[in-house]
DNA sequence: ACATTCCTGTTATAAAATAACATAACTTTC
DNA sequence: GAAAGTTATGTTATTTTATAACAGGAATGT
């Protein structure tokens, strides 16, 4: 599972825990939080922080979701795409909480040096 | 105290527990947390998180310290410039953890559409 | 079958942040 | 200067977020 080479597919290999909370974050529609998805997913056998940490993880290295660090909650990336070398801004809505994903190049460049100088 | 009408200015008017603070954030030179922030003014009389969190709050809104999300930590701001209207970008050293605050124009204008959409 | 690797479950603990309440100090206003 | 209002402080307890450590189970390749 956890295929690397399918990095930012809708893959149909998911684990039985990530597919469950990939699931509960698509329905939410917006950044939630970790224990959150705990809530939602207790009946449904998950019962323990770890598990979610574990599989939210897996879904952030995949591509798939993000975490919203300064609201400590996790969203569903809107379309395919690699995190990797593309830099992204993170809009969120102080209305509905809805979170937009730009790729925005000028700030590649931006970053560029900053890599150079491992940053 | 902590006069909004001298915001970004290196002002005499802190507090004594947001001086203390601020010596601490500045010493570190780089990004460092609240709790460490607690270990190193323990000695001088500050013995709860709250305490710590008040003081690095104020001086958040004053604009001379910023927050670093992606390490729940905290950074003096390297010259004396308002937060409010102008985005910037937080480069932190893989190596030496040392953070360069970007003023981009650039994100600024792009940063403008979601403004304007409420975001 | 065997070793390897990855996913799983469980318990306990760490780390980060805030709630709630009481007191002290500093300003205004009269 | 006394009363009232505001802001900073101290203290205790609790919440929220995240990881450590260990044991078992399922898949995969040889
Ligand atoms: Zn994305
Ligand atoms: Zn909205
Ligand atoms: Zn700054
Ligand atoms: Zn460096």
């Amino acid at each position: 599972m956890l295929d690397l080479n399918r990095v930012g597919t809708i893959p149909g290999g998911l684990t039985k825990n990530q597919a469950l909370v990939l699931e509960i974050i698509e329905k939410a529609g917006k950044p939630i939080g970790a224990y959150e998805i705990l809530r939602e997913l207790g009946p449904r056998g998950i019962k323990s922080p770890v598990q979610v940490y574990r599989a939210v993880n897996s879904l952030i290295q995949c591509g798939i979701v993000r975490k919203v660090e300064s609201m400590n909650a996790f969203v569903r990336c809107t379309d395919a795409h690699p995190h990797r070398g593309q830099t992204t801004i993170l809009a969120v809505c102080d209305r509905c909480g809805t979170v937009v994903e730009h790729h925005d190049e000028t700030v590649d460049r931006r970053v560029a040096w900053a890599e150079q100088e491992a940053f």
